[in-house]
RNA sequence: GCCCAGGUGGCGGAAUUGGUAGACGCGCCUGACUCAAAAUCAGGUUUCUUCGGAAGUGGGGGUUCGAUUCCCCCCCUGGGUACCA
């Protein structure tokens, strides 16, 4: 402890704060502490200090109109105890925040308003800040982030440069939502049942020019890695299964009549001898070329109404297989028969090959379809024999020659071996991880640091030598009715690549973004070294550099800045590198991120793979962003539902601020349930944690507004005191290291519960109740401490340790028990034996009792806990 | 359908290397203070009960001296995912 000064009466603060007042009036306290941890910047950190670090990190917010929800406190305040609760262990705590700032809501209101959606952003960002103070977070304001300020984005461009010249970010066409009477592309949150969310307009699937990055390269080591991570189990799973790994074979069907190949993925090719017939997706290439005269009306048709339907109506139908038949067969790769070939859109273009072969016996749609149009069904695994078809688990081999009697695991080495041994098939994986549509037909993102030019002028460009580490080693390049553009990187020291302003934030009605319509922007001279420009309207300037280029219109998803900003929170100002070296070595990774599992999947994953190749480049010095995860839990409306607008069960943080004070939410919030829990909130329960603060506030300060005459150094503490409050210094130690706040909260209320019961405890006692009630309600703790003597932040600590001599008392509870039922308990000495114990519990009278006329068939007696008597 | 998490009083929840089920809080009940109310304080609160006890952690079975905890089957709720070959 380090308040040695001591005096049983009030002494005011030496750095003048808060008044004497013997009433708990939260509003002033929490103010007061408030501009005392800002004027003094007690949360700020420096990365140059030889104490262990600490890097606990909350997912930042999207700062929208409506202000702060009450999710984000939930959160927030778990992240903040734990910073609070390390800080107080003496750790250099980095506990940062920022803005993930660009999105479409703001992008639409700039649509509306006609506002920059800077502007809006920044103003929002205040209104934010100033709630998230007023609830007491520990946060270092100094490094905040702004995905949307050019000097944040500068460095989002700049590790899609690094993508870029790695190979890992191409140009395609990708379908998208279009919506012909908004002439706008609709992002998938802005489509609801097949309507525009805006007008309820019907929208369409078309195709547009997209960025694309390469994730699938890093699909197998983003599911290799996930065992070294300490995450949430079903979180992982599911990162896993969106992966989607799976073993199998190729194998390649000969087309009687044609030199092609049909090429198929199976994860079965022990059931190869029970293939029947084979389908083709309707996109497949091969469907055209293969079609019979006789079949080609009712394919085309399929194809046409397989082109209809959307990718949800297409599920959606998943009850009824539909298909035709080509007219061609293929033959089986191992015995030569002829397979009929059918088209059906139960087979996905986009995963394997976009063909299969069908094995109605063992598997369930293939079984279905062959029912619905009469194809034969071969069972080839055995189970226990009394199995139905489709049968799906495990077996031995039937019908299948050579194979008969092996079981399943042996053929499936044995065919694919065969297989290779033709040529016809070999060993391979698949997964199910699609490359990541990155573009946004958007105003409100990153541009792309790209300029799109001839083939001329990139030659010239590659020959300059000037972009030589910037280069993919296959040009980017896309083309369409006016021809082919190939995509230069813009020299990364000229970054950022600021957006323009525009008269407009409507989309251009082609599909494009605004950015489209920026002329002097989107059409320019461009010098390829410095990356300078200028309006191709102007006169091309003097120097072999300047080339004729146009700008991308496309802009970057709103992943893009939220993938990377744990790495700028450690040096968020550095204007030569996105953090310097020094300070990625030291703070590393997060050593805690807390946030909604909204985000199990996509945000991520998209981290995960941006951390690798940041790894691969030798920028970060970990395989991966965040070792230890953590899900909030769901905080569900008063009425146990989702919390909605509709549903009109909102519950604003600040509105509980002004009413019961920042202290009472933050540990009400934690009081709920675990944080992990989805619970909902009760308006009454506020009441509880209210009242717990308000009691402990009157066994600390007097009704004079001087300590409390109960506190008394002169005091002999008792025994149960002493064991009460080390217990507690214990429990709460622990709960806080499992994020377990609701349980460290009810040790902290049973422990004031008894100092109110108790007559009188010492100033020590009462000091080191106040530094574990810290982290959870700050400000009161400040104050308390404050008006215990000491002189100094309670967020500096010491925490304080438990005196194990203190924890237990020397005697014991031992419960007895009859046939393991409880029939009484004693107070015994920690030595007693078991005799000394059977003989105590045969005394006792319900013991006696239960055992009368019986005979005692067995003793069991677990020291300290338990005697139990078994008689019958 | 499949995968994951969960199911304990009127409510939120506590207790799992198997050892008194219901900590802590809400709500409710009784009492004190008050003209009264609020606040505060003292006490009670799983159900049934013949007041001895008995039953009880979604349901059924099992292992055990003893099961909320371990095993098997089933039901329900929430989340994820969806024709992935």
């Amino acid at each position: 402890m380090t308040g040695v000064a001591f005096s049983p009466t009030y002494r005011p603060f030496s750095k003048k704060m808060a008044s004497n007042s013997p009433e708990y009036n939260f509003s002033e306290i929490e103010s007061t502490w408030q501009k005392y941890w800002e004027d003094r910047k007690t949360f700020a950190t420096s990365s140059k200090t030889d104490k262990e670090k600490y890097y606990v990190l909350s997912m930042f917010p999207y700062p929208s109109g409506t202000g702060l929800h009450i999710g984000h406190p939930l959160g927030y305040t778990g992240a903040d105890i734990l910073a609070r609760y390390q800080r107080a262990r003496g750790k250099n705590v980095l506990h940062p925040i920022g803005w993930d700032a660009f999105g479409l809501p703001t992008e639409q209101y700039a649509i509306k308003t006609g506002r920059h959606p800077r502007q809006t952003s920044i103003e929002r960002i205040a209104h934010f800040r100033n709630q998230l103070r007023s609830v007491g977070f520990s946060y270092d304001y100094d490094r905040e982030v702004d995905t949307t300020d050019p000097n944040y984005y500068r460095w989002t461009q700049f590790i899609f440069l690094q993508l870029f010249k790695r190979g890992l970010a191409y140009v395609d066409k990708r379908p998208v939502w279009w919506c012909e009477e908004l002439k706008t592309v609709l992002a998938n949150e802005e489509v609801i049942d097949g309507k525009s969310e805006r007008g309820n307009h019907p929208v369409v699937r078309r195709s547009l020019r997209q960025w694309v990055l390469r994730i699938t390269a890093y699909a197998e080591r983003l599911l290799e890695d996930l065992k070294d991570i300490d995450w949430p189990e079903s979180t992982k799973k599911m990162q896993q299964e969106w992966i989607g790994k799976s073993v199998g074979a190729t194998a390649r069907f000969a087309l009687d009549g044609f030199d092609e190949t049909i090429e198929i993925y199976t994860t079965r090719p022990d059931t190869l001898l029970g293939a029947t017939y084979m389908v083709l997706s309707p996109e497949h290439p091969l469907v055209p070329k293969i079609t019979s005269e006789d079949n080609r009306d009712a394919v085309s048709k399929y194809i046409e109404s397989a082109a209809a339907k959307s990718d949800l109506e297409r599920t959606d139908l998943a009850k009824e297989k539909t298909g035709v038949f080509t007219g061609s067969y293929a033959l089986h790769p191992l015995t030569g028969d002829k397979i009929p070939v059918w088209i059906a859109d139960y087979v996905l273009i986009s995963y394997g090959t976009g063909a299969i072969m069908a094995v109605p016996a063992h598997d369930t749609r293939d079984f279905e379809f062959a029912e619905q149009f009469n194809l034969p069904i071969v069972q080839v695994i055995k189970g226990d024999g009394t199995e139905s078809l489709p049968y799906i688990g495990d077996g031995t081999l039937i019908n299948s020659d050579e194979y008969d009697d092996l079981s399943w695991q042996e053929a499936k080495k044995k065919i694919t071996a065969k297989l290779k041994e033709a040529g016809t098939g070999e060993e391979s994986t698949q997964y199910k991880l699609r490359d990541w549509l990155f573009s946004r037909q958007r105003y409100w993102g990153e541009p792309f640091p790209v300029a799109w030019v001839s083939r001329e002028d990139y030659d010239k460009a590659v020959e300059s030598g000037d972009l030589a580490d910037w280069l993919p080693e296959e040009p980017v390049a896309y083309t369409d009715e006016s021809g082919t553009l190939h995509a230069l990187p813009v020299p990364p020291k000229s970054l950022p690549l600021e957006l323009p302003n525009v008269e407009s934030y409507e989309p251009a009605g082609t599909g494009e973004s605004p950015l489209k319509k920026a002329d002097d922007w989107m059409e320019i001279w461009y010098q390829f070294e410095t990356g300078e420009f200028l309006p191709a309207r102007q006169e091309k300037p003097e120097g072999e550099k300047w080339i004729r280029a146009s700008r991308e219109t496309n802009t970057m998803p709103q992943w893009a800045g939220s993938c990377w900003y744990y790495l700028r929170y450690m040096d968020p100002k550095n204007s030569t590198q996105l953090a310097s070296k020094e300070a990625l070595e030291y703070w590393k990774t997060p050593d805690m991120y807390i946030g909604g599992s909204e985000h199990a999947v996509l945000h991520l994953l998209y981290s995960r793979f941006w951390h690798k190749v940041l790894f691969d480049e030798g920028l970060v010095p970990t395989k991966e962003p965040f070792s230890h995860l953590f899900h909030q839990g769901m905080l569900l409306g008063e009425d146990g539902k989702k919390i909605s607008k509709s549903a009109g069960n909102g519950i604003d943080p600040v509105e509980v601020v002004n009413q019961y004070g920042a202290d009472t939410l933050r540990l009400y919030l934690m009081f709920l349930g675990p944080l992990e829990a989805r619970k909902p909130w009760n308006s009454k329960g506020i009441g509880g944690v209210s009242r717990f603060l308000n009691k402990a506030w009157r066994e600390i300060v007097g009704r004079d507004g001087n300590l409390s005459p109960k506190i008394r150094d002169d005091h002999q503490e008792s025994e149960e005191t002493e064991i009460l409050l080390n217990q507690t210094i214990e429990k709460v130690s622990q709960d806080l290291d499992k994020l377990s706040f609701n349980t460290a909260i009810s040790q902290l209320m049973i422990l004031v519960n008894h100092l109110h019961a108790s007559d009188a405890f010492r100033l020590t006692t009462a000091k080191k109740f106040v530094q574990l009630l810290a982290p959870m309600a700050p400000h009161i703790s400040e104050e308390l401490w404050s008006r215990l003597g000491e002189s100094h932040s309670v967020a500096w600590g010491p925490w304080p340790d438990v005196d194990n001599s203190k924890l237990v008392s020397d005697d014991v509870k031992i419960v007895f028990q009859v046939n393991g039922k409880f029939r009484g308990q004693s107070l015994i000495p920690k030595s007693s034996t078991e005799e000394d114990v059977l003989a105590l519990a045969k005394k006792e009278p319900r013991v006696i009792a239960q055992i009368e006329g019986k005979t005692i068939r067995k003793v069991v007696f677990v020291p300290g806990k338990i005697l139990n008597i078994v008689a019958n």
